[in-house]
DNA sequence: TGGAATAATAAGGTCAACCATAACATTTGG
DNA sequence: CCAAATGTTATGGTTGACCTTATTATTCCA
């Protein structure tokens, strides 16, 4: 490999990035609670992924990936959803898990394997969580959805992607059967943040808004 | 998991004991120079390892596994050579190749996926390069065979397994088509620990001793 | 049997990625 | 507009897995 080889950790940093922004400016408080590590961890993390030319962090502002961090986090990206993909329709790993195997896979992989995977599985182009593949070069189309925390009462959606990562979460919306594809009709949106009341499949089901900002819908209309 | 995680570091010494001496003892030198460490550094190592009862060291004669070791070698083994198998039969990386991606993949490859690739996989006996998969327990067959560094001159030998793990070692041998099934004859053994010359199908090739240690046939009769 | 080769141990150092605690800066909402 | 929340910086600590240099111990064979 050119590359002088990004460390695991880097890896996960720059690819929380995406999964937490997209584009836009992450503060470091979020990508510690993401990653599961102190705010001042972070912090320095960041400086040094700043030192590397990854991203560019303005104190107060927020942190964004520079060019070159997209391209290395869409590939890291393109790694993990490829592997989500062998993972759940090769190995029949369970849907929930898959996301936690994949991701430890994604490290593991050299450039060579990632593109014999996609050779392999067909070049999906998303993986079982409904989630775009990043192409060879890093570019993606982006999911056109809107958060289901920002649905509307009486809207009916159909999910696009589930976006959560913890395995516990995954679990958790697997049993409420909410999943890719699935229709849904929102019921009810309690009050004071409260949980959204929805019609999934001919059960009722409470979700917490927290929840629900993991889940990209599309309005059927 | 309830295994603790062991570190990568900790698997990558492990198996070196098995590969380099099934079960004898095996000196420390020897560890260093196969992981490409200082002897220092393995000394260190293995005390670690000791400590956490993985190997049993006895100071100038060597170090062994335990049977708690032993376990945990022959699964990082079964691990490895599982992906060997898929990047060689499915994502058609090259012969040469596979041990060193299969050997990144295996520390990321919790027990659920290892067991849903085998089954994926069709429980295969063998990998590429000839060597036996431990099952789920780490019992194997060891292979019935000799080194080549030992056949006899007019021997005509089949080539059970090729044991080295460098990717530019196995490229070589790869070029000289010495690989698992293979047929051929040796023709002569030079003297003061020189080459062998071997017919290999129609070609005559000449292999140093060191090389031909990495080499496991069976005499024809 | 003595010396070369090999092995072990000691001491001290590096590096990445974390941690905690504490002080200080900025932003933002009530 | 000010205080709480959030973010930043400083300082110092830990751990694993390496490193070097140097000294001492053991083995083994010529």
């Amino acid at each position: 490999m050119s590359v002088p080889h990004l460390s695991e950790s880097t890896e996960m940093y720059l690819k929380a990035m995406v999964e937490l922004s997209g584009t836009e400016a992450v503060m470091i408080g979020r990508l510690a609670e993401r990653l599961n590590v102190t705010p001042v961890s972070a912090n320095e993390m960041v400086r040094r992924l700043g030192e590397q030319g990854l991203v560019s962090h303005k104190p107060y502002k927020g942190v964004t990936l520079t060019e070159k961090g997209n391209e290395v986090a869409c590939n890291v990206i393109r790694r993990q959803r490829l592997w989500e993909c062998f993972l759940y329709d090769h190995l029949k790993i369970e849907w929930s898990q898959v996301y936690e195997f994949a991701c430890s896979l994604e490290h593991a992989t050299a450039p060579q394997v990632t593109e014999a995977l996609a050779n392999f599985l067909g070049n999906p182009q998303t993986c079982p969580r409904g989630n775009p593949i990043p192409d060879k070069n890093g570019s993606f189309i982006p999911l056109d959805g809107i958060l289901l925390s920002e649905a509307k009462v009486g809207d009916t959606v159909t999910i696009l992607a589930v976006n959560a990562t913890a395995t516990d979460v995954l679990k958790y919306l697997q049993e409420k059967n909410i999943l890719p594809g699935q229709k849904m009709t929102v019921l009810e949106a309690a009050p004071l943040q409260g949980p959204l009341m929805l019609k999934v499949g001919s059960k009722e089901v409470a979700l917490g808004l927290s929840l629900a900002e993991f889940v990209i819908v599309k309005s059927n209309r």
